[in-house]
DNA sequence: TGATAATTTGGGTGAATACCAAACATTGAT
DNA sequence: ATCAATGTTTGGTATTCACCCAAATTATCA
């Protein structure tokens, strides 16, 4: 039983999380160094640490993927993002501008936060980015490690 | 003729030039370093480098207090704080909730957003931790330097 | 199987934030 | 007016995050 607070994780890792699951299969860090443009050096170093912690499964020179875990916290990351582009989009801003304002401050935002958002908006299924899931999302306490 | 982001300064930073705008005076380096709970010499540096940004004059043995650009500045930081706020209250946050999850993502939020968002909600005058004011916050360019 | 491409490692950098110890300035009490 | 106590700054060091380059390593395919 593991606990999150949605502050674990720094802002490229939340990228890198979010990236990953979204392709929905292992990914190699090139994929990744060339989607946000950096040096796959970072990347591999980026992977390594995310591995460290339990959140992917980074076997060298093949290629990362996530954990029963990590795919549980980065379900909650983009549930994050999806709910708080949603409540701009409610503020007149387009689904770019949303989704763009909320990754630059999402990684900052609690678990707590979100939950009372997406309870208050009465757990929307869509947002302006994609489906919105409920179940899979830390709701509860979850296990872990 | 400056046109700001509202992401130039670094999450302390903010905290400080907000800090300094409430007193509404020149502050000494121990009110702030007790106030944050951090070391004072920490503070006499964060307080070097706004000045040398020009948000603020500091006296060294003194104390600082705003520039005028640093001022009308800070006005933006606390309006952007409490529209943020009044935000999250309209989601079922309380005051002190609202308060605190603002605290810790506000320095990510770009002032476009922040008009956006007092636009859409009618510019409102009053948010859940003080009045919010419209006039000396970079509606539109301001000077600098 | 050997050249080419992908990846990792090792070594650095800079920004942000913090601490400690020592030097220095200010102030207030005698 | 002086000096001790207090407040402040400087210099040095550390950590985390995020990034780069060059060199070594592994994988792949022709």
């Amino acid at each position: 039983m593991t606990m999150i607070t949605g502050l674990e994780l720094s802002p490229r890792k939340v990228d890198y999380l979010k990236f990953i699951l979204k392709k929905g299969r292992t990914v190699k860090t090139t994929e990744i160094s060339s989607s946000f443009k950096v040096d796959p050096s970072t990347t591999s170093k980026t992977l390594n640490e995310l591995a460290a912690s339990g959140y992917l499964n980074h076997v060298p020179y093949k290629g990362a993927d996530l954990t029963q875990y990590g795919e549980m916290y980065a379900e909650f990351l983009i549930r994050r993002h999806r709910i708080m582009s949603l409540l701009l989009s409610h503020y007149g801003f387009s689904s770019e501008e949303a989704c763009e304002e909320v990754s630059r401050f999402e990684a900052y935002v609690s678990k707590d936060a979100v939950d009372q958002i997406c309870s208050a908006m009465g757990h929307p299924m869509f947002g302006v980015c994609g489906e919105i899931t409920h179940e899979k999302c830390f709701h509860d306490a979850q296990k872990h490690g």
